[in-house]
DNA sequence: ATAGGTACTGATAATATGAACAGTGCTATT
DNA sequence: AATAGCACTGTTCATATTATCAGTACCTAT
């Protein structure tokens, strides 16, 4: 239903965009003329019209501005839970208790994350993770190669980037101080992939 | 100048609010005096008067639905807009247009961030601030040594490790290929205080 | 070759909306 | 007692804005 927009009617998507985050306001057919340069305000109508039956906006009839963007209009909030401590150099605790819960809105990421874990310890600090920030985690039990994942070792989590091999697997620290740890297939339980960082510097 | 606001006038503010946030659009005069009740538009107008002289809303004169909610009143909900790029190398990109807003709830900061940049460049990656990367800001002109900050020189933004000695500052990047910059204190611009980071692997 | 979508120009009519003015009644302050 | 701000009703007028119709031109798929 939600067919692709041509280049024009993306740059009139946009420009309605530009509208509302400028000035609170969306645009009349007159303001997107003016801005896009077309001499007929019922160049802006049609490609209104367009927008509208492919699902990008709603337009309220006979009203001034009845402009309203849909796409991404929805982002509902939700409180996500801390679930516990994973460490990020030896693996050491495994996901438990809820600790706080966190409001996190969808559309925040582009992936939405189902939990959120806290980072003890410094292996991949390389990667920009660093000790005390919170990882967004989308429940998976697969994963790609080159990913970041929460892996689970026998019962300790820990966050790594993914390898894998033939019939193996490697979780790779983003820390020279650190070893790679081969882990055969069968004994690797993926818990999660990492969809998102959230850092505090004021969170204690 | 902001003075307080009577119990009217505090409805008829969020029953703008209510409009905006349900329909994308703000309401007419008319359209305030039917859910407010009042027989007449001019009881619509009046408010609005006061509550633009008061300082929480711009009105648009000749411009249908031409009522802006200023700063306060806002951004103060969650959606944050994204101004602009800042350069965490060599300083680019000056703070300007917004690109797009994202929702960030009040409790995810400690800090209330005011606006967020999206970081260009790798010169704070010790630090673990990396391309692409969201910093929220809390807009303020003031800083102290040690803290992370948003700062101008002549026309461009970078953001650094803030170090203040006797008469002079330093800005300082987190990456061993980048060389401190040194600036007199009545040259250095201060844009606002890093209070966080949201990162997204997926989005590109 | 015909039909439909895209991408416009140009003009007119209908209506939505803002602005201005003239009032009324209340309350708090000087 | 006078003044000012608040909180409205009611009316009129100008203009901002949408809606619609009539065209032109180009391109693609049937």
């Amino acid at each position: 239903m939600s067919s692709k927009l041509t280049d024009r009617q993306q740059q009139v998507l946009d420009c309605i965009r530009e509208c509302i985050a400028d000035t609170g306001m969306a645009p009349t057919r007159a303001e997107i003329a003016d801005i896009m340069g077309f001499q007929s305000k019922n160049a802006a109508s049609d490609h209104l019209r367009a927008l509208e039956r492919k699902g990008f906006i709603k337009l309220h009839s006979d009203r001034s501005r009845g402009i309203q963007l849909l796409d991404n209009a929805y982002w509902s909030e939700e409180e996500l839970p801390i679930v516990g401590k994973v460490a990020a150099g030896v693996p050491i605790e495994a996901i438990e208790n809820v600790e706080r819960t966190v409001p996190v809105p969808q559309g925040l990421f582009k992936q939405r994350p189902t939990y959120l874990l806290k980072v003890q310890g410094d292996s991949m600090i390389e990667a920009g993770i660093f000790d005390g920030d919170l990882i967004a985690v989308r429940k998976s039990n697969v994963a790609r190669s080159g990913e970041i994942v929460v892996a689970r070792i026998d019962e300790e989590v820990t966050v790594k980037t993914l390898k894998l091999n033939k019939s193996s697997a490697t979780l790779l620290p983003a820390n020279e101080a650190y070893e790679p740890i081969k882990v055969p297939a069968d004994q690797l339980i993926i818990e999660g992939i990492f969809v998102g960082l959230i850092r505090d510097p004021n969170s204690f």
